[in-house]
This record gives structure tokens, C-alpha cells and sequence, in this order.
RNA sequence: CGGGGUGUGGCGCAGUUGGUAGCGCACCUGGUUUGGGACCAGGGGGCCGCUGGUUCGAGUCCAGUCACCCCGACCA
């Protein structure tokens, strides 16, 4: 019997789910709204956590690790922090457990009541500037350019597997340093660091952009981000890096002497991204039969079948299947033969189709006779037998060429998505019946976004970069506007 | 927190007007197979989410409760 799986034309959601169920990525946890990475998701994760980590250290910064608990009065400092997360935090109360003396069952010791609650964190900008304060008293000490890779939990309501979970996985820049503009700078570099990545690795366009007032990070002056377009048209924030300014400095009393010996306070920024990029990864690229995974990041490449009758054939096939491994290897490719003898070719197909490696190769006995391989691309599912000869060339060229394929299908798909509209009628028209990326004017004002948002359930995703000003008029109040703004419904 | 849905072997499900639990996949054994998710034969595995009630008898009826999933509000 074949795995099922939903069309992802039929419910996108349903799809998304089980795909990421299916292919062996995750699963639900015992925990609401915790899932369980498995290896093979954590593996895409390792890979992606490798690249931008040589990433962050080309750019000059290192990583370091602060402490998952913090204490309640830190959160308490900076006051649109708060705000931002007070709401969906878990809290420690206590740090003892005992067993009740009536009925044995293991209870809260109601006698290990901590004096101060501890939050689990749901981002570090506070232990983190608690502890700066610390390490700088001179502009000698700046810049600090700190990264951490860590988990942390925010209690949503709705999560979703990979998209939004109680508990996740990235990882937090947080840097402080002598002057506003240096931090801007240092705010969009980073920026430049991940929309580089999310392309380049992840074959996922994205649109660099500033967030409005109503979306930008709790505690922030600017919030820059990367926004990328799934295949159901809905938009998904890959990537924000802030520029805080000096509100946490201040909050925190973090003050430097400068080379004329004044007392200055500190400017900082924050950037992350999290195991959202594998959602985004799965979502942007992978069609009915499975994953489609981009080979700069799949865990495994190549994948070889053998397909024989005999025992000689088999043997005959593996050495030949364990030479061409060699030789892929030799290119830093990772191969994976397969030479279970307890599952039949069809089912190691489908099998790894649905977990998206790039590139598979079947040998069977016609091949041995010919000097040849059957060749099969995941992305356009296209098959063809090559001569061995110079093969893991062929191969290097076409795990590049699927790589520029399936950006190029993405960037694509982007494109038709994305619409240049002018009245709120045709602003409607398009969210209900073609979605995607809508530009438009906008008054600039947050009661419009508000009532954009009520209306429609679009929210502003960005004001991008690298987009000329043009004079119009806001699709909802008709009121002057200098530059079009990127509509979308979103994640 | 509102609306909807689901809880029955590892997974996916069926179970009629109440009569003591079944199917597919997976698993184990043996054999035949292997160029797109094989077939045959045999086998193992379940306090039917939990609690209470009605009844001679409850997977099924009633009440309560818990958990999870989906759709909203909230968010990386």
C-alpha cells in the first residue's frame, strides 16, 4: 500500500502536516505544543546551523552561552518588552518536588517556593544585557558581537509543527557597540547574512524589508526582516534582525567611557532565526510525492538503489555502487547506497522521494552490462541512464543545476504571486482569489494597518529595501503615500 | 480563550437496535519475488482515553473529566 499523502492544492495545512509526519522530520511530543525533531529533521538543522555559524564568524562573531532561566525583575526593565512577551511565558515557581504524605503521589513542595520567579526564556535580550553591563566600561570593550544558539519557549496559544512550537531552536546575535550608526550597520549586515543564506542554501527567495510599528520586535527601534512566499500564497517571516538602539543599555545601566572620558550609553542589536527555516524550507519547495530539499542542505544528496535478482548481481552492483560512493564522497557529496535486502526498489522510490534527497541512482543488471546508471533528479522527477564514466562530475553539476532550479521555481512562483494593485476592491479581489504578496499604498499609519487587518486578515509584511519612492494614494483612506508597502496574509 | 472534530493493537480505521472486539498497514515464521510502494500461507499483539452511572450485560446509552488535532484571536 502506498503512503497517502494530501494534495497540497486540497488543505495545505493537512498536507504540510503530514508531509513533515511522513518524511520523519518530527512528531508531536507528549508536551502540547512541543514536537520531537528526529534525526533526520535535526540533521537539516545541523546543516543549517553549521552554515550560518561559519557565516556569523566570517563577519566577526563568536558564540557563547547565558542561562536559560531569568529572574522576573529583569523582565520587568524595559517596558515594551514586557509588554511583548510578559503574556507567553512559562514560569518557574518552585524547585522541589516531594511526595504528598497522603496519598504518595509526587507533589510541588508548597516549602520549595522560590522568592523570585524564575521565566524560561523566551529571547535573551535581558539576562544578556544584565550580564554586558558587566563586560563593558570602556569603548576598548566594543563592539561585542555575541551569538548564542539556543532553545527557548513562548507559550502559544496555536503552534504548529516547525512553523510555531512552544519550545524552539535557534539562535540569538546579540550585539552592543559605541555608536547608533555602527549598530545600524552591524543590524543590516546581519540582515544581508541571512537573506544570503535563505537564498543561496535555502533556494528560497526573500524579500528584505523594515517592519511597520504594529509588527516590530517588542523593545526595538527598527526591526528589519526577510519575508519569504509559500506555495499557498501566505507569507512567512524567515529572518528579523533589530536595531534596539540604547533602550536596553538604558534599562540595564549599560554605559561605556568613551575616548574623551564621558559616560556614554550603550547601542545594540539583536538578530535570530529558528527552526522555522525548516518549515519554510518544506513549504516553499515540496510537492505531492514529498520533500523536495535543496542540495546544499539535504542531508543526504545521492542516494543509490540496487536493483538485482541474484546474489552475484547484488554483490556485482554493490561494488560498483560502493566505487561510485567513493568517488562522490571524494567531492563532498554525501551518498547513501542502500542496500537493504528487506525492502524492494519501488518502496525505497517513493521512500526517499518523499524525503527529498536530490539526486537518486538506481544500477540494476542492464546497467552493469552497459557500463551505465539510471539517473533521477527529485525536483523535476526526470530520469536518465549515463555512462559511468566522469560520473560524480555529472552528478556535481546536476545536484548545482537543481539547486538554481528549484530557487529559480520558487523565485517563479513569487513572481506570479505578487501583485501591484491600486483600489482596496482589487486589494480584496486579490487575497481571495489569487493571494500572495500584494503591493500597495499605505497612509502609514497604524490605525490603517489595523483596519486593513480586520477587514482582510492581511497584515503589512514589510516596507521594502530597495524599492524606489513613488507618489500615490493608501487603497483604504486615500490618503498620501511615498513608497508601496508589501501586503500578505501570513504565518 | 471561543468554534469544530477525534480518542478502539505500533500506525490508519470499522464496529448496526447494548450480547463480551475486527480490518488494512507494520511486526514475526516459511516460501516465491525484486527496473516504481510484491504475493501466498501461518502467527503474535487490545482493561476500547479516564471516572462514575443505567443494565443480567456497555466500545456502544447517560453524566462528568482529560488529552490531542483543525479553524480563529496571539506570535519567530
Amino acid at each position: 500500500m502506498a503512503k497517502e499523502i494530501t494534495s497540497r492544492t486540497d488543505d495545505y495545512s493537512q498536507w504540510y502536516n503530514d508531509l513533515v509526519l511522513k518524511a520523519g522530520l518530527a512528531d508531536y511530543s507528549a508536551v502540547r505544543g512541543c514536537m520531537v525533531i528526529k534525526p533526520y529533521g535535526y540533521s537539516i538543522w545541523e546543516k543549517i546551523q553549521r552554515q550560518l555559524d561559519d557565516m556569523f564568524k566570517e563577519t566577526g562573531h563568536e558564540n557563547a552561552y547565558f542561562p536559560l532561566f531569568i529572574p522576573k525583575s529583569f523582565f520587568t526593565k524595559e517596558a515594551s518588552h514586557v509588554e511583548g512577551f510578559a503574556k507567553e511565558c512559562a514560569v518557574v515557581t518552585h524547585y522541589r518536588l516531594k511526595n504528598d504524605p497522603i496519598t504518595n503521589e509526587i507533589i510541588v513542595d508548597p516549602d520549595a517556593k522560590l522568592e523570585e520567579e524564575l521565566i524560561v526564556r523566551p529571547t535573551s535580550e535581558t539576562i544578556i544585557w544584565n550580564t554586558y553591563r558587566d563586560w563593558i566600561k570602556s569603548y576598548r570593550d566594543l563592539p561585542i558581537l555575541v551569538n548564542q544558539w539556543a532553545n527557548v519557549v513562548r507559550w502559544e496559544m496555536r503552534t504548529r509543527l516547525f512553523l510555531r512550537t512552544t519550545e524552539f531552536l535557534w539562535q540569538e546575535g546579540h550585539t552592543a557597540h559605541a555608536t547608533s550608526d555602527e549598530a545600524q550597520e552591524e543590524t543590516i549586515k546581519m540582515l544581508n547574512v541571512y537573506a544570503s543564506f535563505v537564498e543561496e542554501y535555502m533556494a528560497v527567495p526573500v524579500i528584505k524589508g523594515i517592519k511597520t510599528e504594529n509588527e516590530r520586535f517588542a523593545g526595538a527601534i527598527e526591526t528589519y526582516c526577510i519575508e519569504a512566499l509559500m506555495q499557498d500564497g501566505k507569507a512567512l517571516q524567515a529572518g528579523t534582525s533589530h536595531f534596539l538602539g540604547q533602550n536596553f543599555a538604558k534599562a540595564f545601566d549599560v554605559k561605556y567611557t568613551n575616548n574623551e572620558g564621558k559616560q556614554e550609553f550603550v547601542w545594540a542589536t539583536s538578530w535570530g532565526v529558528s527552526t522555522r527555516l525548516i518549515g519554510a524550507l518544506i513549504m516553499a519547495h515540496s510537492d505531492d510525492e514529498g520533500l523536495v530539499l535543496p542540495p546544499k542542505l539535504a542531508p543526504i544528496q545521492v542516494v543509490i538503489v540496487p536493483i538485482y535478482k541474484t546474489q552475484e548481481q547484488f554483490d556485482e552492483i554493490s561494488l560498483l555502487a560502493n566505487t561510485i560512493s567513493k568517488n562522490l564522497k571524494a567531492k563532498g557529496i554525501s551518498v547513501k547506497y542502500d542496500n537493504r535486502e528487506n525492502q524492494r526498489p519501488g518502496w525505497k522510490f517513493a521512500e526517499y522521494e518523499m524525503k527529498g534527497v536530490p539526486v537518486r541512482i538506481a544500477i540494476g543488471p542492464k546497467d552493469l552490462e552497459n557500463g551505465t546508471v539510471e539517473v533521477a533528479r527529485r525536483d523535476t522527477k526526470e530520469k536518465e541512464t549515463l555512462q559511468i564514466i566522469d560520473l560524480e562530475i555529472k552528478i556535481e553539476n546536476l545536484l548545482e543545476r537543481i539547486q538554481t532550479n528549484i530557487y529559480q521555481k520558487a523565485l517563479d512562483y513569487r513572481t506570479e504571486h505578487t501583485t501591484v494593485v491600486d483600489t482596496f476592491d482589487e486589494f480584496k479581489k486579490v487575497l481571495e482569489n489569487k493571494t500572495g504578496f500584494i503591493s500597495a499604498h499605505w497612509d502609514g499609519t497604524s490605525e490603517t494597518e489595523k483596519k486593513i487587518k480586520e477587514l482582510t486578515k492581511a497584515t503589512i509584511r514589510c516596507i521594502p529595501l530597495n524599492q524606489n519612492e513613488e507618489n500615490g494614494v493608501c487603497i483604504l483612506t486615500g490618503n498620501q503615500s511615498k513608497q508601496r508597502v508589501l501586503f500578505a496574509k501570513a504565518y
